[in-house]
DNA sequence: CCATAAATGTCGATT
DNA sequence: AATCGACGTTTATGG
């Protein structure tokens, strides 16, 4: 029997554990050999094979959108991808369990503390960066990149911040960069610049200290606490 | 009753699909309200929790090493990590499907990349990166790592050559690196910077004209021609 | 739809 | 343990 579909017509995660062989061909080869797995396929048609280990990401996978054709009589499963040009195909073995779960949709996922929340809260509260700090603006653009926030210091000059939740030496870089057109500019020259993340490399402290730009470190909650003062009157 | 054990002591997958809510909390928080989800915990220990679509990444999960302790009667599941600061816990108000599956270990993935070869592809070929290239050396070894390519160009003089897949920024920052250090050696100097990618970024364009380095597009299977030349007989 | 930057990135190699 | 670079990165976001 064949049967094919487009794989986001089924609204139900199929699971299966079997004996089988797997080949993706696209942008690599990964070949695997026979060998006891579980394959999943979700309701958007997404394919993925599983060991029992490695994280949570599979041995090999095709993501949605794709199309799935099953030839049930020969094993193969062929999953291939309209207007891509890669390919899955699992040759199963031998089955050893086989389920199909009605899951509908989920209401989603939402996620605090990451770098975009951080940048909104400090362009609320400058003064949590440096006393005195004023914004100029949020994303500032130039040629190589919008600046997270362009401040000005209780002095007057302008002072160009960068964002990160961990502060890493790509960040300095960027920074330094950043720097390096804003100074070009005769109109807002001279810029210094802060780097402010929750936690600071060794390395990055180094390497700002080295290219005369200030570290700051900040604690989210606390900065959360600022931005609502109400929670703070109880 | 409490059941509490090192998870990597399970030599199988299990499979649940059930009401639940989850809360991760570490790097950031990402809680999740009640839905049906399924919860995968491998032989390793990882924690998983899925929808039913949005590719092969969880919602939630928790690496290995951790620790899972299940509270059966009240539904709880709890992954902590020692020495880690982040924590799972999966809630369960119904479960509608649970098995565990032994699987074995997996002989592995060989991943036959394409990306390496282009290095290989231009060093046997330097004239597809420039007219009258003669490749010094592979992987030109230097205190702060190995340039890709180190070639002579028609004039004699040395050029540093960062080979990438997608040219980005971080490309360009890494080849001035480079030539900061090749340039600094008497018998070298002057040295100047080629980066070579399948495609390069606006961005990283802007930043290697701002440096003098010139920017190479080449196209992957044209340089495979190049390299195979009895294919282009027929 | 293209382009860019973030990510609980993950993963492996190397120091 | 920490750092660096690559990834079939994947994913979200803004133009």
């Amino acid at each position: 029997m064949r049967l094919a579909r487009s794989a986001s017509s089924l609204a139900a995660v199929r699971l299966m554990i079997a004996r089988c062989t797997v080949d993706y061909d696209g942008r690599l080869q990964a070949p695997l050999p026979p060998a006891v797995r579980l394959i999943m396929v979700k309701a958007d048609g997404c394919v993925a094979v599983h060991a029992d280990g490695g994280a949570y990401k599979p041995l090999n996978w095709m993501n949605a959108p794709n199309r799935l054709v099953i030839d049930e009589a020969a094993g193969v499963w062929s999953v291939t991808a309209p207007g891509r040009s890669d390919s899955l195909v699992i040759r199963i073995e031998e089955i050893l369990h086989d389920s199909t779960h009605e899951m509908g949709t989920d209401p989603g996922l939402r996620k605090d503390g990451v770098e975009a929340q951080m940048q909104a809260l400090l362009a609320e509260n400058p003064d949590a960066i440096e006393d005195g700090f004023i914004l100029v603006r949020r994303e500032f653009p130039t040629a190589i990149g919008p600046v997270d926030l362009l401040c000005r210091d209780a002095s007057g000059n302008a002072v160009a911040v960068e964002v990160k939740r961990n502060g890493e030496i790509d960040g300095v870089e960027q920074l330094t960069r950043y720097l390096h057109y804003l100074n070009s500019d005769p109109s807002l020259a001279p810029v210094r610049g802060v780097f402010v993340a929750r936690t600071i490399k060794p390395q990055a402290k180094v390497l700002a200290a080295d290219r005369s730009i200030d570290c700051v470190e900040v604690d989210y909650d606390e900065l959360r606490g600022i931005e609502s003062p109400e929670l703070r009157l109880f």
